[in-house]
DNA sequence: CTTATTATAGTCAAATTTGAATAGGGTAGC
DNA sequence: GCTACCCTATTCAAATTTGACTATAATAAG
């Protein structure tokens, strides 16, 4: 569903092709927002056609490229797309975090493997961390601030997760994953 | 993957029938960090069985309820399942929050409809918050560290998603959504 | 006493996602 | 001057997920 918000929302701006609103959606780094699979788009750019939420302009001819078809949205998608911002603000679903899960099991196998991985990805995440700051930084003088939310909103989930890995690294250092009985160290 | 990542870590176990596989999985709160749907599991199952990284052990009929059909871990399963998590601990793939796409697009649409909703979901966030704290406090003595810190995560990625859930309102309600060029109140 | 919900155990068709393939042109490095 | 990778734009088969359905029994609610 996130991904046909995304189509109506950019089709609110102007008429574009699909490979189009993938460019934007780069642009914008809403592809660090959500999953950006060309076929996801494409198979969504169907479906919305097939619902009369959006329509065709024009198909563009190239000799040498594939043709472009240029869509538009209709006044039922207008409809829908408000329809599907209010509905994912009401929905509050669960945001799963794959690392959970395989630290979970983590301690049935060879903790030395195991802690050097993570030192490789805490490297990366201080990366992530600085790098979201930056994208924040560049943009609060050229988006408005609901975008700007977004991208303070990634720096601040890294900068936690950081944190986490640290915790997680000690722990398994010291060869404590299994042990029982004792709060975390906060 | 993580779908067999847990099916192998929890036939590491003890032998067990795909249900009471998810029945483990809810008692362990796994429900709370994955995607928890009985056509995934079976699905995933029937997978490591042709693979050969499980394997039938026993069939129980019963008169009145479905067989169970049990099953056992192999060599290459444990193989397997080392891998899996250390390519999960390795991967550090984007985490991505479905609010964060449709709070990008939100100031197209009517804010106090926004303001309503979002005040909704800060209350039943405040809960998590709570609710989360609770479920590590009290499996504190009884839960392995490992264990503990996916619930410590929880906790904490709720309450940065809770200020930041808070934020995004003062903005909705004075209407500066669409503003440009000043930086967010921190 | 009746109705509703929950638990047990699993199957299946339909919807959706993934990942690779296509194919010509540009460009960066060696 | 060659080779290898990136950009444009889309398509498609295969893998996976979803959500509804089956059917019985036990417990809860009214």
């Amino acid at each position: 569903m996130s991904m046909k918000m995304v189509i109506l929302g950019l089709l609110l701006e102007r008429d574009m092709h699909p490979y189009e609103i993938k460019l934007v959606m780069k642009e914008r780094t809403m592809d660090r927002m959500m999953k950006l699979q060309m076929g996801s788009l494409y198979y969504a750019v169907d479906k919305l056609v097939q619902e009369r939420h959006i329509e065709a302009v024009e198909v563009i001819h190239s000799s040498d490229r594939p043709d472009k078809t240029i869509y538009r949205i209709t006044d039922k998608g207008k409809a829908l797309f408000e329809q599907l911002i209010l509905q994912q603000i009401k929905k509050n679903d669960l945001v799963f975090h794959p690392l959970y899960t395989a630290l979970a099991f983590s301690r049935h196998i060879d903790q030395s493997k195991v802690e050097k991985l993570l030192e490789e990805r805490i490297r990366e995440t201080e990366h992530q961390v600085n790098f979201a700051y930056q994208v924040y930084e560049e943009h609060i003088a050229i988006v408005p601030r609901s975008a700007l939310h977004a991208m303070y909103g990634r720096y601040e989930h890294s900068l936690i997760e950081l944190k986490w890995l640290k915790r997680l690294f000690a722990d398994v250092s010291e060869r404590k994953m299994s042990d029982i009985g004792t709060p975390l160290d906060l």
